[in-house]
RNA sequence: GGGUUCAUAGCUCAGUUGGUAGAGCGUUCGCAUCACACGCGAAAGGCCCCGGGUUCGAAUCCUGGUGAACCCACCA
């Protein structure tokens, strides 16, 4: 660490001790609220969030300036899945468990590790020099998060969009728990594509079974004992003679006797679904480990088999096969196959592989039991105040690229099995069956809805909710919802308040909300910002925020998504500790453009934060040159005859500062950035500070008060540089953060003190 | 298959209502000038992807190509 580290903490630990973060909902002032998305706890922040928070500083900051009772919130979020995934890592190092632990051990390893990751988050925000309102910082497992997201499944539990069914999900085998389609990548994978021969059995006309038989084309020959059907398109007219008959079909031979209910006699059926292009054209049903197969199924009242466990393991139903892993399977499958005859060809096939987004291991299509949230009508109204306009995205085309989703969306499946996350808030009295599960189908009668245990004889729902459940509340609950919501509208909290670090202040939420801006990365548009605009507007019938801005994407050099796995990652702690917090920051915000992508690399980032540093000591530069007369006159002449170099700087100030306020407003800081710097620089330093040296006594008020403005228009980007030749400079304000942003109507050079 | 975005100097990219192109880095030349060598002064470098259209005029708007990237859906 530099000298400059140790006085940019310094200044920091200044700011926080005169309290200048702290929203002051009592003020008269007017507010302006800025929602920090919360970073999933699983480690490190990396340089998008650097970028996230270094355009939410300069925009409160800017705020500040101006005069607005500004809130800056921060808060962390608990991200089930990556979580335990983080964590169940840890613990294997440590020859630990899950099974091992047991639930309540391992939830308090789990919080245990939540705060080291947390301290780690928090010191990485303060030293990015982020002037958030530490005292509202909330995380979404505290009590008042627990409240929060309990009512709003109550909510929805009382107005009947909650419920409980078998639906075949994306299964994580190694998670060990439901992922939803936008969780699920697709990576592409050469495979085998197998024809296998299903004889026709019971020919109704003849009465006894032929020779006849079709190919039927399987990428997974292992789910060959939950066939229910095999499917043709109905205009398929290879397949006419065999409609007529009813004909069934069977599986190869020597794979009866195996335990399936449905051993022979597969139905021929037909259906539009089926591409009588692919392969033979002929597709066999499998409704419990495929999508388009459970639809099908579904359709024509066709059973459901299940052949592959949570485990990802065949189940009793495959016989000899049974116990066996997906893989393993399917090749000791197909061998017997071929060796038997049965496997009629084997081509190479290029496909698409559904993996898990965080552990990338293959996903199973399975059946299973799981809480769902209707959110169709929820989506129609959200689609009504996106095309009303009542939200500014940013880039506009975004509110379009939403509504199309919202369109088109599936019920929610809210459940996971999981351990770390708010756990589901149903009871079940012991008696009955409480895990949810593939086999699980508990009357729904004798369920109760309640946060605490309803008494003794009770037993809560094993999962936990998605973590998006939580996260689409995330405007209302850090502000209290919903017992500061109550509040405002006539009732008065009862005992069982929120407790914890979450204030409940009258005037907070109605102040607050809708927030005024809120920023994320577009990966999460869907996930996140689509349910919190759905979550607002059922339960407090209000857009959650004003302004969205979705920020571009760093990508390496390729185009590529920084990711662990490919190890293309930079740290943003690798250009503080080489360039600085303010260069960092000033170099971020040059990729910072409305929904565009910018690729980067050490050496190009090192070429940004180099220049940034450059123009920090710049700066001192010009302070240090300016300071100097200062010191030895303490009262200056104002020349009565305006020079026209002095007159030309101050135009070119007026002009920079119309368009850095400007493009602030519509936060477009890499265009806020070039003009102050270019002003700076290139105006104020290499015209008129050089033509100066004429004119010294002369130009000394004009020198002071283009620095002074200077410093003000450049503290939102570069917060500790300013502050710190600030603190030099002037000798009766406390802070540059308790200044006033410039005006830029007509200014008269201030009479100097 | 559906959608979105991009194509500008050697590199990474700006360019806000259409008016003969800008930054940073790099390159070349000169300078230890008393704020600053993390600097100062100067210079080279671009049919703004290709074709067509609208216009007095287009990097900027429309259309068709070509190339690149991303998002969504997903084929057994």
């Amino acid at each position: 660490m530099t000298k400059d580290f140790l006085s940019e903490a310094k200044i920091y630990s200044f700011w926080e001790k005169e309290n200048f973060f702290s929203a002051s909902p009592h003020s008269g002032k007017k507010s302006f609220s800025l929602l920090i998305p919360p970073p999933n706890l699983t480690g490190e922040l990396h340089l998008g969030h650097a970028m996230q928070h270094s355009i939410l500083d300069a925009i409160a900051r800017f705020k500040r300036l101006q005069g607005f009772d500004v809130l800056l919130l921060p808060g962390v979020d608990h991200a089930g899945i990556q979580f335990e995934a983080t964590l169940e890592k840890k613990l294997q190092k440590e020859n630990l468990s899950k099974e091992k632990l047991g639930r309540e051990k391992w939830l308090a390893k789990a919080w245990e590790f939540k705060e080291e990751i947390y301290k780690s988050v928090s010191s990485t925000w303060r030293f990015m020099g982020l002037s958030a309102d530490w005292s509202r910082e909330v995380f979404t497992l505290d009590p008042g998060g627990q409240k929060a997201v309990y009512q709003q499944f109550k909510t929805y539990y009382d107005a009947g969009l909650i419920y409980k069914g078998p639906y075949i999900v994306q299964w994580c085998p190694k998670d060990q728990t439901a992922i939803e389609d936008v969780e699920v990548e697709y990576e592409e994978r050469i495979d085998k594509l197998y024809f296998i021969k299903y004889s026709v059995g019971q020919h109704p006309a003849s009465g006894k079974s032929g020779k006849e038989f079709i190919k039927v084309a399987t990428t997974r020959p292992e789910t060959i004992f939950a066939d229910v059907a095999v499917a043709v398109h109905p205009d398929d007219d290879r397949y006419k003679n065999l409609w007529g008959l009813h004909a069934t079909l069977d599986r190869p031979g020597f794979l009866e006797p195996s335990r399936s209910p449905v051993s022979s006699g597969l139905p021929l059926i037909r259906d539009e679904r089926v591409d009588p292009k692919f392969g033979s054209g002929a597709l066999k049903i499998t409704p419990g480990h495929d999508f388009l197969d459970y639809e099908v199924g579904r359709d024509h009242k066709l059973p459901i088999i299940n052949v592959v466990n949570k485990q990802g393991r065949l189940t009793e139903v495959a016989g000899k096969y049974a116990g066996m892993k997906v893989s393993e399977a399917r090749t000791a499958i197909v061998k017997e196959l071929k060796e038997k005859g049965y496997l009629l060809d084997e081509v190479e096939y290029i496909h698409n592989v559904a993996v898990c987004e965080r552990c990338k291991s293959v996903v199973e299509p399975i059946i299973s039991e799981e809480w769902f949230v209707k959110v169709g009508s929820m989506a129609k109204d959200a689609i009504k105040v996106i095309k009303a306009g009542k939200i500014k995205f940013l880039p506009s085309n975004y509110s379009r690229i939403l509504v199309d989703w919202l369109s088109n969306i599936h019920d929610w499946c809210i459940s996971r099995s999981l351990w770390w996350g708010h756990r589901i808030p149903v009871w079940y009295p012991s008696t009955s069956l409480r895990t949810s599960g593939p086999s699980t189908s508990s009357g729904s009668n004798d369920r109760v809805v309640s946060l605490e245990s309803p008494g003794k004889g009770w037993i809560q729902d094993e999962q936990v909710l998605d973590t998006w459940f939580s996260s689409g509340l995330w405007p209302l609950s850090t502000l209290g919802w919903p017992e500061e919501w109550r509040m405002e509208n006539g009732h008065r909290p009862g005992a069982s308040g929120p407790q914890g670090k979450w204030k409940i202040d009258e005037n907070t939420f109605s102040k607050y909300f809708p927030w005024d801006f809120e920023i994320s990365a577009p990966e999460i548009k869907y996930l996140w910002i689509a349910r919190m605009i759905m979550i607002s507007q059922f339960l407090v019938r209000q857009i959650p925020f004003k302004t969205m801005f979705f920020h571009g994407m760093l990508r390496d050099l390729q185009g590529r998504k920084f990711s662990k796995s490919l190890g293309n990652g930079i740290e943003p702690t690798y250009l503080i500790e080489k360039w600085g917090v303010d260069a960092t920051r000033m170099t971020l915000y040059t990729y910072s453009i409305p929904g565009r992508d910018g690729r980067v690399s050490r050496e190009i980032l090192d070429e940004r934060g180099k220049n940034f540093r450059n123009f920090a000591t710049k700066i001192r530069n010009i302070a240090r040159y300016v300071i100097e007369l200062k010191v030895e006159n303490g009262k200056l002449k104002v020349n009565r005859n305006e020079h026209k170099d002095d007159k030309w700087i101050k135009d070119e100030l007026q002009i920079t500062i119309e368009r850095v306020t400007t493009h602030l407003n519509d936060i477009e800081l890499h265009l806020a950035v070039d003009e102050i710097y270019d002003f700076i620089w290139h105006k104020f330093a290499d015209v008129y500070v050089e033509r100066s040296k004429e004119r010294r006594s002369d130009a000394q008020p004009v020198l002071e008060y283009v620095l002074r403005k200077s410093l003000i228009l450049l503290h939102p980007f570069m917060p500790f540089v300013t502050e710190e030749i600030y603190q030099k400079f002037e000798e009766r304000e406390r802070s540059i953060m308790v200044e006033k942003w410039p005006s830029f109507g007509k200014v008269k050079v201030k009479k100097p003190v």
